[in-house]
DNA sequence: AAATATAATAGACTATAGTCTCTGAGATTA
DNA sequence: TAATCTCAGAGACTATAGTCTATTATATTT
């Protein structure tokens, strides 16, 4: 890496730090691009340069949260024995995770740029770590005999995604008033009673 | 009413339609206030001394959802004998409205405004006609031994709404790409299972 | 080493939602 | 009917995300 690089990446990281420290001092809608540019001494042109909108620096930091489901979560499932228990203990850990670490704010923010429809989704990415270990999980228990067979794999994460997706939707416009942890089981065990077989 | 007055609603009622007829033809985010004023001939002072907001003006249309959940909902309850039958239609009718009538960009601008935390939310507002009615359903499926018994009836509307956001959440940020009605029976019907006496 | 190319950055500019203040038409009071 | 009041509306102004272009430091080529 020569000294050109070497800058440019310093620029990138100077940015993307102090960013993501006033957002969390302040809530994303409270800092504005200008004074993270003037906190850095750069500029518009080097901001726009390394980061698509004020939004995809968010976007930065919650992408880190597929590096949690790989590093920290897939580890613990597989000791259990049950699918079923695999699927609430995953559900147990994201909650955990998102509540603790990423924060209402964070969540919140992430959710509303994925309405945005000129900017690219997210959520959308079929092939997320998260479709993929749920996908897993639910084969397995198809396989032997825990869930229903009626839906494909495919179909069950669908399902639970939208229903994840409406809690957490729910927890964002509440300001993180009630807690994920505490909640989660009930409306989950709802669903996943819906998703076995009887 | 005198002459002022009549002014006054005149001008409101022409910003109001102007704007909703230029949202429905081009989409909320590509419609400017400054389009609207211009092609109604008022000005910034007239829009927002009738309206809060851009967003605003939304609203003014999507309350209406809770009229139809009245107006046109509730009659057609009245007949079926099972509070699970009146749930599944309920749903049905529900998405069949927000499909036919409202359309997804529609649905994805009230759920991007709900985000909004400066903004005063719709959706939190505990005396909608929609969480009543879903009271009342989950009350009557509840005394007959039809829903478990378990959990309250508040709380069993908390998690079908919940569920129903996460359906409605995922619809519009695939912009409209499934039908509502074809597909709300699946996840439904999971989440109603969970939630009948077994 | 000089000439040329590249690409990161500075910062002026644009687009657009929303605020602020002043004005005048119409209502009210005397 | 003259004087006063009031509030809807006009439009200049502000805040802020994002675009565009010129500059210049560094890298590459000759």
């Amino acid at each position: 890496m020569n000294l050109r690089q070497q800058k440019t990446m310093e620029t990138k990281r100077k940015i993307l730090t102090t960013a993501i420290k006033l957002f969390n001092e302040k809530g994303f809608s409270h800092v504005t691009v200008d004074e993270i540019i003037e906190k850095t001494s750069t500029s518009k042109g080097a901001f726009y340069n390394h980061f698509k909108s004020k939004h995809d620096i968010f976007l930065e930091k919650f992408k880190e949260i597929d590096h949690f489901y790989v590093n920290e979560i897939l580890p613990k499932l597989k000791p259990l024995k049950t699918a079923e228990a695999k699927l609430k203990y995953f559900l147990y850990l994201e909650m955990e995770y998102i509540e603790k670490d990423l924060g209402w704010d964070v969540t919140r923010t992430i959710y509303e740029q994925e309405l945005n429809t000129e900017r690219e989704s997210f959520f959308l990415d079929e092939n997320r770590p998260l479709y993929h270990i749920l996908k897993k999980i639910f084969e397995e228990g198809q396989k032997n005999g825990e869930f229903r067979q009626d839906l494909t794999s495919e179909r069950l994460v669908v399902m639970l995604s939208r229903v994840i997706r409406g809690f957490l939707y729910d927890w964002s416009i509440k300001k993180g008033s009630f807690s994920l942890v505490d909640e989660h089981i009930e409306l989950f065990n709802i669903v996943i009673e819906g998703l076995m077989k009887r």
